[in-house]
DNA sequence: GTGAAGTTCGAACAGTGTTCGGAAACCATA
DNA sequence: TATGGTTTCCGAACACTGTTCGAACTTCAC
């Protein structure tokens, strides 16, 4: 269990051992995550771990009450890593025009889904049995950090009010938006299991969203768009990817 | 390594063993296609296999050369059951109209994924690690197989040509497709592992595809074509249920 | 300094996939 | 029908896995 300051309790100094357990905490979910970028979610293992950070299997029990709950750590991590994609690609493009704006969510979804594809499939399919994120747990919010910055452009638009930054959406702002989440989601779902390799995906990923945002009404992004794009994480993008892995 | 007939050899009277291996290969298949659907891909178990089967861990080698290979070959039998959901549905509405037509398969697509949600993910996403479909393996055929009866009522309406039932697409005819297929795979992908729960899925999944419908110039769906296809899996599918689990 | 709380570890248990050698059962052929 | 080769089956073993327990050890608050 991360344990994290409740607001009230009374905010003492971080003692000696504190330090070390949210360090080797931090430790812990890098060293997974590289175990499940490396070799998919099967693949990291609480021994393999324990090995990692030069510890007794039996200590872990300390940090973790099991592989469950780690894995429900990594996730809220994993979650916040794509929110963080989709906000700093939608800072950087804020002042482009309205279907670039656009367009540039879906992209962004998409470039972190490819760079990481076990993380995506940890993160969107159910990979344990019988785990369901109840309605109010931290996996609705993570969802919704993620994609907040996709939906802000339309909804900018749409919506005769302005929607600030840290506010969440509500049910009502969030449903039009769902055709074109399935859309962008069903496409990166299907090509990051390689479900598309028989045909050049980004050209057909890139044709499907200019067509979607054209039958929604919003005026076509620029051709240069995607180029740019790429351009921008070719540059920025590699600083985040630090910021990831926590070391 | 399931043995088939091959083309070439000749063509000797099936002996005992060739039945015995046959039944319990069938078996085999049917009793991991139960662990699968009741506990998700990681409580299908070679051991536990054997235990239902009364049999030595050791001696299914004789059947499969892994668990690997046993996965694949449910792959492969998955991908069967949801093709011929999907064919059923098309052969049954084949009579209805152009809009309805071309509704009933993602209604099927869903149908199927929703009442089996451990194989859609099984199917759809990596739960191994590093496995990738081979270009000219039986899984491409069997993705086709799923997709043909979703397309024919678009190809048939919108190609000069008419499509037999056995002849596959092309990738030229499959490409206008994709965008169809990205959105009603990524509303499913999402709604099975409960990333849709905090809204009226069905209504949602149903106004989205009467949208896409509509905009890719189609005529729209009647209002009774989803009650009707609901009433229809009611009585008709539970015939197909017994098909799958091979007793 | 003292008592309580947190941390670490070794040992053990039950479970897993897989390999190997030998003993049966089966089957085609002589 | 007898023979020889192939196929099937099993017990034992190996190297793993997640998890629990109890006892030592360290750190913290008072």
């Amino acid at each position: 269990m991360a344990t994290t300051q409740q607001p009230g309790e009374t905010m003492r100094s971080e003692t000696r051992r504190d330090r070390h357990r949210r360090e080797l905490v931090d430790q812990l979910c890098a060293e997974a995550g590289r175990q499940l970028a490396a070799g998919g979610a099967g693949s990291v293992t609480w021994r393999g771990l324990a090995r990692a950070v030069g510890m007794s299997p039996a200590s872990l029990y300390t940090y973790f009450h099991g592989l469950d709950e780690l894995f429900t750590e990594l996730i809220l991590r994993t979650y916040a890593d794509l929110a963080a994609a989709t906000h700093d690609a939608e800072v950087a493009h804020r002042d482009d025009e309205l279907g670039d704006r656009i367009l540039i969510g879906p992209l962004a979804y998409r470039r972190w889904a490819l760079d990481h594809r076990p993380e995506f499939n940890l993160v969107f399919t159910d990979q344990l049995p019988g785990y369901a994120a109840e309605p109010g747990g931290p996996t609705i919010e993570a969802q919704v950090a993620v994609f907040r910055p996709i939906a802000r452009p339309i909804i900018q638009h749409s919506g005769a009010r302005s929607v600030s930054a840290t506010e969440p959406f509500n049910d009502d702002e969030m449903r039009p938006f769902l055709g074109l989440w399935g859309l962008f989601h069903g496409l990166v779902s299907l090509e990051v299991n390689h479900h598309l390799d028989w045909l050049d995906s980004t050209a057909g990923f890139e044709s499907q969203m200019r067509w979607a945002i054209n039958a929604l009404g919003y005026p076509p992004a620029s051709a240069r768009c995607v180029t740019q794009f790429e351009t921008w994480v070719a540059f920025a993008g590699g600083d985040r990817e630090r910021h990831y892995n926590g070391d």
